[in-house]
DNA sequence: CGGGAATAGTTGACACATCATCCACGTTCG
DNA sequence: CGAACGTGGATGATGTGTCAACTATTCCCG
């Protein structure tokens, strides 16, 4: 990105050409700018963040609104830690609960309340719109496909990556799996 | 006030189409992803995080290495308050220091350190070789110019809607001003 | 000059993410 | 059986981002 800004680095390092300079910044503003909005969208249209949104996602998107932790950190891409603290915190807010496993006593489930299933209810559509107007009514389909194109590329490389340990633990057993992230009717 | 006549606005929602929520899963999990592993990799790599980087390529890109803070924001898309508070986290770490504009006795400066100088020096090649190699070695020229092309659009409709009003405050003076913001740790 | 309004910046409270560590339970294998 | 080890998950410390107040200065205008 600013290879200019730096003639003393060593000569040894390959900054980025022109073009892809100008694609990066292009793209890292965008990025920051399009979270920073639909954050706020959502904090404001509704009584939940974008964190509580895909956590009740994934949990609207099972038949019986239970979903064991570490499974929920798997969709999610999430570290377990982070899940044991939102579910925390949301469950102090009334949108889930914990339950016990049966099954195995070290395992835990989260569990949808009907409040919970209202909030997400609630912030939905005005989310897909909020999607929809500032990213999808500004793109032809032909950008469309080349965005998606262009995002699993990178994404690939990132999974693949050696580098990349905790994706690759969690896309080991299933490599090709495209993640529902985000489920397939809210959240855009 | 609130007009909440239709609380139920279900038929009116316009859900996206399938090619488009395709696309936007795929984006948002590789932005989560690029932006986790490039905050991985600079922690490790480095002593600093990308949020002091990018405060420090704004530093090093002015000939004295001094900036007023608000300037600072408007670069980086921040808020006043977020500039403040980690200016003040790397003033503690020594990056940069404080200075009383003589000026303008409400205003201060942010000035780059030798310390920092020198931190984001050992940083910036590890940085863009990561960014070379998971980004632009994935892709084409034409899809480098399609990335650049789509971040643009989404980013003016950000820039010029209505509700965004930050961004329309700092851009309106510079509207096609190019910022290497760096992204933050938006993740997810 | 004087008294608002705007501006520059700080502060505190809170939500959030990450890391390291810990504990409880399960699995394996002697 | 029981010790070693792996797994599911919680916890606390720390760094970070956001919002809402707040202070201090400067600007504007009568």
């Amino acid at each position: 990105m600013m290879c200019q800004l730096f003639p003393y680095a060593e000569p040894v390092t390959r900054w980025l050409e022109p073009e892809q300079q100008r694609a990066w910044r292009a793209y890292v503003r965008m990025q920051g700018e399009l979270n920073a909005h639909l954050n706020r969208q959502m904090s404001v249209d509704s009584e939940i963040s974008m964190a509580d949104f895909a956590v009740l996602v994934q949990l609207t998107d099972t038949p019986d609104g239970r979903v064991r932790v570490l499974e929920l950190a798997r969709f999610l891409h999430w570290e377990k830690s982070r899940i044991s603290h939102h579910v925390a915190r949301m469950e102090k807010r009334g949108l889930v609960r914990r339950e016990n496993c049966s099954s195995d006593g070290r395992g835990s489930f989260v569990v949808l309340t009907d409040q919970g299933r209202s909030a997400i209810e609630a912030a939905a559509p005005a989310h897909a719109e909020t999607v929809r107007a500032l990213v999808f009514d500004q793109l032809t389909d032909a950008e469309v496909e080349s965005l998606r194109e262009i995002s699993e590329k990178i994404f690939t490389r990132l999974a693949t990556g050696e580098c990349a340990a905790v994706i690759a633990r969690c896309d080991a057993d299933d490599p090709m799996e495209v993640v529902p992230e985000e489920s397939g009717r809210s959240e855009a």
